[in-house]
DNA sequence: CCGTCATGGAATCAATGATACGACCACCCG
DNA sequence: CGGGTGGTCGTATCATTGATTCCATGACGG
């Protein structure tokens, strides 16, 4: 079996490098087999098709994306994390601009979970702010408006440097963005101190949860504070 | 030459037609071309190849979202016409997401104008917005800051209906990216005259321009006024 | 030692982007 | 009026590429 595991990240790696070398964000099955010495059956035994072959590279691209944020992140300051994961975000679709395409861009009947994964971890970067009580809203929410600015900001830089390669740009959005999800520390908690401690229980909670309640118990305190919580958005 | 018109819109409008209908989001040159009854070679001719035929779509494109908006705003509020202009851009994508992608999706060689001639349309906006005193940054800076969070959010909810679909998100993110971008009437204007009243006369100036000077004392008032307000952003 | 099954490869199919070349037609010039 | 000329279109075809069929080969178990 680890042949083929081996034979499998082998032609991800040749399809993922072909990929960037490409003019037209593209490749061909054709190529991917011969720069690994292997027939097409072979590559439709393994991924199914095409689009399978795509999916796993988005995957293998979430890998490197992951390995890049573990790197240089996890700080003891949650918001200082959360500004690098944004600036490392750009960094990554500025490198990879054709796999960052592929990640990140609509394809219909894609499987690839890259998206969702990004999201996923940037949630746990949010909740990690919010047990600080650093979020003034869901975690699922911000990240939803983070993603999608980051995302959009990104693409445009892909596909017209001249009007959104400006690093200030980026800077400047992601302060924009910041500013709505995040407290200055103390400011909004003065305001509404019963949703801050809420918020900020709730996010204790689904951190580490806790063994001085029965799972039931936790689960209805749960329901309880996120309906203290609830006019910033709809339930994650 | 109105026979090679007519052949040329039919065929783009043909072509529209088959994105929105093609489940990946491609089209065949072969189906458009027999779609309006002629052969292949008259496609290349008239638009030289397969990316020509898309880059008339994605214009053509263009076209209908510049007509959706003539519509629907140029209110006497530039403000109230701006958030109306957000909501018109996420109902577009909504409404037509395939073409939207081949709109606003980075596409290599494509010499389509229409992300181009959108920004364009959002700048026009947010100099009216400006000549009332409502913008504190530059119309183009603000442009790209919004276009961009605009696009981001549209492709996530074309990629991912369950996740972005949430109508309150937009609104977030709308409000979000305007309340860095607008000024609350008077807000901004207080903390620093100088530089509202020096955006104010830019805006004014470059909307309607002056008969009262030279246009070369035109030229360096506003570039006087350029670097009055320099500190909040690069040259657009 | 032989049968069975999995694995890979040669050959091929089908769809599709793109083009060469000849026919046709309108228009202009003589 | 007739022939030439330029351009427009269609037939036939090529080349690329995604996808598949079918056979050979080799490993393993009985």
């Amino acid at each position: 079996m680890t042949d083929t595991e081996a034979l499998r990240a082998a032609m991800i790696e040749a399809a993922e490098r072909q990929l960037a070398e490409s003019a037209d964000h593209d490749i061909a099955t054709r190529a991917v087999c011969e720069a690994v010495g292997v027939t097409q059956p072979v590559l439709y035994r393994l991924f199914g098709d095409k689009r399978g072959l795509l999916d796993a590279v988005a995957d293998h691209g979430y890998e490197r994306y992951a390995a890049l944020k573990a790197a240089e992140e996890q700080t003891d300051d949650p918001v200082a994390d959360l500004r690098a994961g944004w600036d490392n975000h750009m960094r990554f679709a500025r490198d990879n601009p054709a796999l960052y395409q592929l990640m990140f861009t609509p394809r219909p009947w894609s499987h690839s979970t890259a998206r969702d994964r990004v999201f996923d971890l940037l949630v746990a970067a949010l909740m990690r702010c919010a047990a600080t009580g650093a979020l003034t809203l869901e975690p699922r929410t911000a990240a939803r408006l983070i993603l999608s600015a980051n995302i959009g900001l990104a693409l445009n830089h892909i596909a017209d440097p001249a009007l959104f390669g400006d690093p200030t740009l980026s800077h400047r959005m992601r302060d924009t963005v910041f500013a709505r999800v995040l407290t200055e520390t103390t400011a909004r908690e003065e305001a509404d101190p019963l949703h801050a401690a809420a918020l900020r229980l709730r996010a204790q909670l689904e951190l580490a949860g806790t063994d001085a309640l029965e799972p039931v118990e936790t689960a209805l305190l749960l329901h309880w504070l996120e309906r203290i919580t609830r006019p910033d958005g709809t339930a994650g």
